[in-house]
RNA sequence: GCCCCCAUCGUCUAGCCAGGUUAGGACACAGGCCUUUCAAGCCUGAAACACGGGUUCAAAUCCCGUUGGGGGUACCA
């Protein structure tokens, strides 16, 4: 039978960037076995639910390359209102795939359970169950539901009457399941709360519509984060009353933030979204997350992997035990990496978007800007870690830039005096010069440098200030070219003019 | 509190299952080379088996305990 796993998210946010390394587990190992990888959207919180979050979750998927076989179709996303809906829509023979259109079944299974003594319906006040939490506290006991309704006369509560539908967890005994990262693990019933199945809205709760979902659209394998691990146990009880057949369960270890602290759907952890705002790759991002809690094993030191090694190498059964935690001093080296490796013109396509929302550049790119750009990429290729980082190293080709102040030009310890001569000099020298093509500037200007009696360091860092506004910038040469002539000029006489007023 | 999971350099990890390694690699860090700045590249360095008991000729590897970390304990997922 073909392998089928799925991501489950819940529109209440986007997913951090820890259950994203669960989903590019789940869609390697898919890929990898060639089985599907399903997109199921899991909103019967209705309290947090958020339905614009539905589409931003599908395009960072999307973005990641982290495509899916079955998923939400054209009409079920209409009526949850999302808007470009076609762009979305999958679809799949074991739909629909947004949960809040499968509430009937779920209706349906926990009336079952209730009619073969799996479950019951219970009328408790959340201030009853709040009281009786508190109590259990005070005595030093796990705080647990007391089964108040368990024990009324089946008839005690009519299905008309708002209630919850809860599972009758057995009293002894023990409940276990196997792992694929950890092996067996065993629970005591006696610690397992009777967890509510369905709520008074008439929703069921992540446990029941899971493993109803997961039945219903055969998934095979239930690969999911580690914090669910408590809750397996009554996802397991379920399987058996309903008398289904168990996928297999893969609790994959949790991603912390690079202190090791927790890494909350709140506290700040990054998106999909705000990586590719800041100008990641996607191509780095998905290599770096397969490795966090994963690696190829039997003595590979390789870490750069293409998408098709990736799937390839994957082994779920390799997955550590142990959390990881997110380095962002890795990402940004492997984003380095994976940035040199694409082709200038590549890199150019990918880096317009920036300039443009920088507003350095105009929206529709005309032909001449680009073919400046496509000067400038391969001067600042090696030289960015982000995307993003191409705006401070570029501004100046774009924009006019103010005089660089008289101690910024002179951070090189020359006086005044000497500078002004250096910067009167090199006018003199590029003004003559026949074009203004790099292999053409460089000759004079070193002539310069030796005939000045000066270092390299003194002459070309005073230059690139004058010429740049910055300490820090890409080659020379390269630069001056791009910039032109009269551009060079004009920003030397202003640089000048600098010293001179002083 | 109770339940569950986990433990190799600061971080990600290889090695563990099938005991014998100078415990390997990468990021970051330090020093050096290269060099017009910054990068990139190259070389070198520092850096770990949490602790305590067993078992064994031999333990990072197997067993137990301790400590530490994480997760769960909702009509959230």
């Amino acid at each position: 039978m073909s392998v089928r796993v799925r991501f489950a998210p819940s529109p209440t946010g986007e997913p951090h960037i820890g259950n994203v390394r669960t989903v590019v587990f789940n869609w390697l190992f898919a890929r990898k076995m060639g089985g599907q990888f399903i997109l199921r959207i899991e909103d019967t919180d209705r309290v947090r639910y958020q339905p614009e979050t539905i589409p931003v979750i599908m395009e960072g998927l999307r973005w990641l390359g982290l495509d899916w076989d079955e998923g939400p179709g054209l009409e079920e996303l209409q009526r949850a209102g999302i808007e470009d809906a076609e762009r979305y829509a999958v679809g799949g023979p074991y739909g629909p795939y947004i949960q809040s259109e499968r509430l009937p079944l779920y209706r349906q299974v926990a009336e079952e359970l209730v009619a073969v003594g799996w479950a019951y319906r219970c009328n408790c006040s959340p201030e009853r169950l709040e009281q009786v939490r508190q109590a259990q506290r005070a005595r030093g006991q796990p705080p647990m539901y007391d089964r108040h309704c368990r024990y009324l006369p089946p008839d005690a509560i009519s299905p008309d009457e708002p209630h919850v539908i809860r599972l009758k967890v057995p009293l002894t005994g023990r409940t276990t399941f196997q792992d694929v990262i950890k092996g067996e693990v065993i629970f005591e019933n006696a610690g397992i709360d009777d967890q509510v199945l369905l709520k008074s809205d008439g929703f069921p709760t992540y446990h029941l519509a899971v493993v109803v979902d997961d039945h219903y659209m055969k998934v095979t394998h239930v690969i999911r984060g580690d914090d669910w691990v408590p809750s397996t146990p009554k996802h397991v009880l379920l399987y058996q009353a309903l008398g289904w057949e168990m996928p297999v369960f893969c609790h994959v270890p949790l991603v912390t933030m690079p202190g090791g602290k927790k890494l909350a759907k709140r506290e700040g952890a990054t998106s999909i979204t705000e990586f590719r705002k800041q100008g990641y790759l996607p191509e780095a991002l998905l290599n770096f997350l397969a490795l966090l809690g994963w690696a190829p094993g039997e003595g590979e030191e390789q870490e750069i992997f293409s998408r098709a090694e990736l799937i390839e190498r994957f082994d779920l059964y390799r997955v550590n035990r142990a959390p990881a935690a997110f380095s962002y001093d890795k990402l940004d080296w492997m984003n380095g990496v994976y940035i040199r490796s694409l082709s200038p013109d590549d890199l150019l396509e990918r880096l317009l978007p920036f300039w443009q929302d920088a507003g350095l550049i105009p929206a529709p790119c005309p032909p001449q800007t680009r073919e400046v750009l496509r000067r400038i990429v391969p001067l600042i290729q090696e030289r960015i870690k982000h995307l993003t980082d191409v705006v401070e190293l570029t501004d100046f080709f774009f924009t006019e830039i103010a005089p660089p102040p008289a101690e910024e030009l002179l951070a090189q310890g020359l006086d005044a005096e000497r500078a002004r001569e250096v910067l009167r000099r090199t006018r003199e020298v590029l003004a003559n010069v026949s074009d203004f093509g790099e292999e053409t500037i460089e000759p004079p200007l070193r002539a310069l440098v030796a005939e000045l009696g000066l270092t390299t360091r003194q002459v070309f860092g005073l230059i690139r200030t004058a010429t740049t506004g910055k300490a820090v910038s890409p080659p020379l040469f390269g630069t001056l070219s791009i910039l032109e002539r009269e551009r060079v000029l004009a920003r030397l006489e202003a640089a000048e003019a600098q010293l001179t007023a002083r």
